[in-house]
RNA sequence: GCGCCCGUAGCUCAAGUGGAAGAGCAGCAGCCUUCUAAGCUGUUGGUUACAGGUUCGAUUCCUGUCGGGCGCACCA
């Protein structure tokens, strides 16, 4: 039985009892489905729906939840669902009901079934989800920032999918402009430099030191043969290198992008312009003080906005409204982007381009990740890519290793700053709970393989023999699973994920501590069995969403 | 000055569209002859920054105050 299928049913009785309280015209406004209690002595599935509809009943919530009670597993019976449902009970408000163990060991069965199509839906809808992030400017090495970013982005792709949704990762390459430029001018002082020319180095270039090995790179490959070069052959020579370097890191982090969207292609193909034009038609720009504007406070903004400057060039925004307007063109139905949280003022912005140009902005969704901050011996690293000064994604991940680091960036929400402290991560990585996680499945792997049980002896336990309270507690967190996969994907944030694998690992730790499973009763064991092995199903189901890997030995 | 985010146990943080305050670390006391001790058990620790408001109910929503981070370009 799969959970999905175990709500629906009960929320159609439970709203047969509501429609049946005496003094309610309609229910159908009043029902918000199923809480999880987090305390299970409150049961395995809470209703707060006496509370909804207490003020219009004119009855007290502990009133109606006591006749709820009453007659839900009369409802049930009639529903042909009465051997799901233990007891149903009314407690401070709530409507609580413990799920009968016929029905939660078939929650079993289901994982067995399933294996890693466990908690997953089908496909929904045909509605395509464009989700952009990283993005990172090829004009230097990603940070532990784009870290948080990648790894967000990935297992929010990745628990989109899961729940049926058509998703394409895509990286906005912003290929040119200043920063192209700068980076160019850069590596040439750098390179002249390798040669022994004096050239003073722009005053706002790049002085991570990736520039000068680059540099030495090239004299490597080119000699001195560039001498002469124009600047446009460093620009293109620069960001391709810091490109490669980009996606050798994201490969070695386990994240391909479906799609990666150049500006210049943008520019190239005519887009921008088009776009421009477009704005212009909707009377949205004008002229003012020699430069273009983009009337932006029309569609919300706070201020009006340049789009070309004085000498001509496009500002920034031009190409991310005709980027924007080529994703709704290419008929996404919903653009979701996640930006750094110094870019929470351009919201706005591209918000009033959209609804000027009559798209539906609110389908452009945009999350902040918000900061990372890094110390080191207690201290903050100070950040900075033009000084040079930064721990790089790639260092963090040498150290870290893939699964430590994803874990890492995925244990917080994205509204909150992660503090990425880099002694604890990298010298005491033990320590680190992905470590808690994999060791369950480490453990369970073990115990599986030293089960001497035949086969048939497996597939066919009587699983009604799982009675102890920690081997229900297991039981219930594999029910919960599918809806934490749900609730996580509707709330595009994935770190509820992480939550819900320490908990159930955490029970399991605890029924391994207490209970053996390969015991002297055939019958026991082989019920044992059973129920590890879909935890283990379940754990290495949820690593392998947030792109961890579930070793079978440690 | 304006905008966004944050403020929960000594520290780092959780807490399904408002729903019944939790974990890890640190401290203390225990548990390996037995499927992996990277584990488990017990214990200490709270006016959820503060003041109001809405609500049956507020860590959650609204207003204000205080404190912290980030952003407010004809830079990207």
């Amino acid at each position: 039985m799969q959970t999905a299928v175990i709500e629906k049913r009960l929320s159609e009785a439970l709203c047969l009892a509501v429609q049946h309280l005496e003094g309610l015209s309609s229910t159908e406004e009043f029902f918000w489905g199923w809480e999880v209690p987090k305390d299970p002595s409150f049961g395995d599935l809470s209703s707060p729906v006496s509370f909804r509809i207490a003020a219009s009943l004119k009855t007290p919530p502990q009133v109606i939840a006591q006749k709820l009670a009453d007659k839900f597993l009369t409802y049930c019976e009639a529903a042909g669902i009465a051997s799901w449902v233990d007891r149903a009970c009314a407690q401070s408000g709530f409507l609580n009901v413990y799920l009968s163990h016929t029905v939660l060991v078939d929650v079993v069965r289901e994982v067995l079934r399933r294996k890693s199509g466990y908690g997953k839906r089908q496909n929904r809808s045909s509605a395509a989800i464009n989700l952009e992030f990283v993005s990172a400017n090829p004009t230097g090495p990603l940070s532990v920032a784009h870290g948080r970013q990648a790894a967000v982005g990935d297992v929010l792709a990745r628990l989109l999918r899961s729940q049926g949704l058509r998703v394409t990762k895509e990286y906005y390459l912003n290929d040119e402009g200043r920063q192209i430029e700068m980076l160019g001018r850069s590596l040439k002082a750098r390179y002249l430099n390798e040669l022994g020319i004096s050239e003073p180095f722009p005053e706002e270039g790049y002085h991570g030191l990736y520039v000068i090995d680059h540099a030495k790179k090239c004299v490597r490959r080119f000699g001195s043969s560039l001498k002469a070069a124009p600047l446009r052959r460093f620009m293109e020579l620069g960001m391709q290198d810091q490109l490669l370097e980009i996606k050798s890191v994201l490969k070695k982090f386990g994240l391909q992008f479906d799609r990666w969207t150049s500006q210049r292609w943008l520019r190239t193909s005519g887009r921008i312009e088009q776009a421009l034009q477009q704005l212009q038609q909707k009377g949205a720009l004008y002229e003012a003080e020699g430069a273009t504007w983009f009337a932006s406070t029309r569609y919300g903004d706070d201020k009006d906005r340049v789009i070309r400057k004085r000498d001509g060039e496009l500002t920034y925004l031009a190409p991310d409204i005709a980027y924007h307007l080529w994703k709704f063109q290419k008929g996404y139905q919903k653009l979701l982007n996640l930006w750094g949280p110094d870019h929470h003022g351009y919201i706005a912005r591209v918000k009033a381009a959209m609804k000027a140009l009559n798209l539906p902005a609110d389908r452009l969704l945009v999350r902040i990740t918000q900061l990372v901050t890094l110390t080191r011996h207690g201290k903050p690293v100070p950040m900075s890519k033009r000084q040079g000064e930064f721990v790089t994604f790639r260092e963090v991940l040498d150290e870290v290793g893939v699964d430590a680091t994803r874990f890492f960036y995925l244990m917080r929400t994205l509204d909150s700053p992660l503090d990425f402290d880099l002694d604890l991560a990298k010298s005491q990585s033990q320590e680190n709970p992905v470590y808690y996680v994999q060791y369950a499945h480490a453990r369970i792997c073990s115990i599986l393989s030293k089960s001497r049980l035949p086969l048939r002896q497996r597939l066919r336990p009587n699983l009604n023999l799982l009675c102890e309270p920690e081997e229900r507690m297991l039981l219930r967190w594999l029910f919960q699973y599918p809806i934490t996969l749900r609730l996580c994907a509707d709330a595009f944030e994935p770190h509820g994920l992480t939550v819900f694998l320490r908990k159930l690992s955490e029970s399991f730790h605890v029924f391994y501590t207490k209970h053996r499973v390969i015991l002297d009763d055939p019958q026991r064991s082989a019920a044992r069995l059973v129920l590890i092995r879909a935890t283990q199903g379940v754990i290495a189901n949820g690593l392998s969403l947030l792109g961890i890997s579930a070793p079978r030995k440690m």
